[in-house]
DNA sequence: TAAATCTAACGCTAAAGAGTGTGAACTTGT
DNA sequence: ACAAGTTCACACTCTTTAGCGTTAGATTTA
């Protein structure tokens, strides 16, 4: 349903629930929901869309992107990760899916601002891990601001991974002011840093950079990359990793 | 079947499966469930009952516990609080009490340590929540350590709601060092301090010291403490306020 | 004011989850 | 080595929960 409000930037309730073939009342329910999450703007009669660097920064939308890329960047992360090592990362659904699989490297000391990360891993034994506080932001379900800056910058870990929502040749980037500083703390406070990005963020820039792709020791990039801009990343003295992405 | 392994002091796996009509297989489960709940040591053939210091401080138990008197409690605190102002509490059951009743008094900014505080608040509009961060312990479901302690000292809330394990005329008491660390913080923390202590609480010591009553502003207790414990608590010019129980 | 739109409340259905038992395979202690 | 005890995997049941629609009442717009 949010797919089609955002190719029609603006459709009505009525519409909706044609199109669906369900009733008023539930297209409205899904709306508020939507709306909500900073996916659409609602108005009388109808909805439309929201501008996309708005709705890309956020979770719900980015939850149910690339998810065979992740996972494959995921997979390969963990596999550089040693057990009895410390690693800490971002609220981004790339170190999510890596989160998902810390439980295999064990034991292991995590540190993470992402609550759902937390949450995740709370239960898992052989995990050592600790929360990084600060002001919680619904929109991205993390802890961000000066609280979490100096929670990172009182730390150390072995190996830092973060994702950024735009990579060019020179620099990583991220649309948002707090959580580029949190990146920022983070990457200044790791032993190792990892840069963990799919393919649809290469060759693309957004408002504030994050660090110069020198900042990492590590980019890892799915196989749906092309070949011609991993090449690129590479001719900068990068170490790039290609993670080969098995599902459809 | 906690309660049986208590009284008994020591079980076989047999034996409780024919009490509770269930299965052997079952026994086990439960058993096992206790027993990472610190609750229960299990060992070949049954099972015992573990110190009854070491499982009080246990939140499967202390969840289950007085929960009238909590929530008589939590009504009287949400009382006390002021909308648009900040309210830290620590990881107490009784503040989680507490928490489930703040959304009635927003806006409200809220800071705690406790994960399932903060699961429960997340969602809620016109909380703004604070996470302090630190190492994750499970048996408290909470982040503790010297990263909690830090975060603490860096803030200033108007209220502070803690709670602790004991209660004697002179002084508040808890049984672990680093709960403890994190209650003297957040009480230096506070412009006024609350302390919220069922009755069975009172007239007890335990391990710590956590604080002299004097570092509180007000202690709300319930009303089936014994007339003359709360008396000697005003006695020592403290500001003492009975919280009515309801339910039975 | 009338029509349209929105919200709240209730009940229904289907899917998800927790809890339990059975039997087979494995471990431990005597 | 054998028996008692334990764990695992699977299937079954029961409870819980999420999602949808209907109705009725409130709100908004023309």
């Amino acid at each position: 349903m949010a797919e089609h409000v955002m190719r029609q930037g603006s459709v009505s309730m009525t519409e909706l629930a044609e199109i669906f073939e369900v009733s008023v009342m539930t297209v409205h329910r899904d709306l508020d929901l939507l709306e909500s999450q900073g996916m659409v703007r609602k108005f009388r009669g109808g909805a439309s869309a929201q501008a996309s660097s708005v709705f890309e920064s956020n979770i719900a939308y980015r939850k149910t992107a690339q998810t065979a890329e992740k996972e494959a960047i995921a997979r390969h992360v963990v596999g550089l990760i040693e057990p009895g090592s410390s690693v800490m990362f971002d609220d981004s659904t790339t170190a999510l899916a890596v989160a998902r699989h810390l439980g295999e490297v064990t034991p292991l000391t995590v540190v993470t601002n992402f609550l759902e990360a937390i949450r995740l891993l709370a239960p898992v034994p052989g995990i050592r891990l600790m929360a990084l506080g600060g002001e919680y932001y619904p929109t991205h379900d993390s802890f961000l601001g000066v609280a979490c800056v100096d929670a990172v910058e009182a730390m150390n870990t072995d190996t830092v991974v973060v994702s950024t929502s735009a990579v060019s040749d020179r620099h990583a980037f991220h649309q948002e002011q707090e959580i580029v500083l949190v990146k920022r703390a983070m990457l200044a406070s790791g032993t190792r840093c990892v840069l963990a990005v799919d393919h649809t963020k290469l060759d693309r820039v957004a408002l504030h950079r994050v660090a110069p792709l020198e900042a990492f020791d590590i980019i890892v990039v799915d196989s749906r990359a092309p070949e011609e801009a991993i090449q690129r990343l590479r001719d900068r003295h990068h170490r790039v990793d290609v993670a080969e992405v098995t599902e459809p």
